[in-house]
DNA sequence: ATCCGTGCAAAGTATTTGCAACCTA
DNA sequence: TAGGTTGCAAATACTTTGCACGGAT
């Protein structure tokens, strides 16, 4: 079954020249799955081995570099020692920043920017031009807050 | 010798219940010369080696975990595949921010923090108490801008 | 004297890579 | 058919750990 997002990875990996396969489907699939998670490469292929038991990890590595590098994913570091990711919306515009919680250790997103004034600033006294953010917020949750 | 710095080191290790080492003292004195760079666990370990050839990397690895618990340095993570430390700035009441040059990844420091009003609209409509943040810009650093 | 800290080597763990078989285009 | 892709296993590479010895308090 060819969902709609497949329909879009398919156009995007022909557009790069890459080859449709069932694995990258899954895996795409196993992503949407996970919308506003933050999966690692293991649970991940977990998670498509139940359907696709032949699928081997080194595939959904390989798969995970390929979709950061078409844009698709965005790869993220809590210092766990994994690699997370998480898809890419639609029309975003930039990174949203996360929330981690220091107490229970969830985390959450949020939508708003609100750095183009430091970043104009950057562009003004350091002359550095900024294309891209990594914003991560540690504190208290408003569960853990009491 | 026993430099200010050391003695600095000596108190808060005492402070903490830990032993100060000529190992430890050795270490912070090859963070000090590092000063505004941001060195790996073995780029440390090189240095140290020089005037103390007999050290183990383990040491500097489980020397560079206790300072960060102590606060006195803070762990990096550029995405290149190793740990990397900085030194905390004595007055510093926040982290400060990584301008990464894309082109040259060369990595350099904004002082300004600029994110009072986002936290606090953060804990406004997400009720998340923010202590502390990892930011980092990508971008064209002045030189690599042309 | 006590017991934390160290060096060494071995183990651990996430990730990458070589290669033959396979499958998409 | 041609060449990218996959699964498997082996190889990497950074980091952690066990243990006996050494050194700080």
């Amino acid at each position: 079954m060819i969902t709609g997002d497949s329909g879009f990875l398919k156009e995007k990996l022909k557009e790069c020249g890459y080859k449709f396969t069932g694995q990258r489907s899954a895996i795409l699939e196993a992503l949407i799955q996970c919308t506003g998670q933050h999966v690692s490469t293991e649970e991940l292929f977990n998670m498509v081995k139940v359907k696709h038991p032949e699928i081997g990890l080194a595939t959904v590595y390989r798969t995970m570099i390929l979709l950061d590098k078409l844009g698709l994913v965005h790869k993220l570091d809590f210092d766990d020692g994994f690699s997370r990711y998480e898809l890419v919306k639609p029309n975003e515009d930039h990174r949203h920043h996360h929330l981690i919680c220091s107490s229970c250790g969830s985390v959450s997103e949020v939508e708003e920017d609100l750095l183009d004034s430091l970043e104009e600033q950057i562009l003004k006294k350091n002359g550095f031009l900024v294309k891209d953010h990594r914003v991560q917020f540690y504190g208290l949750c408003r569960n853990c807050r009491g």
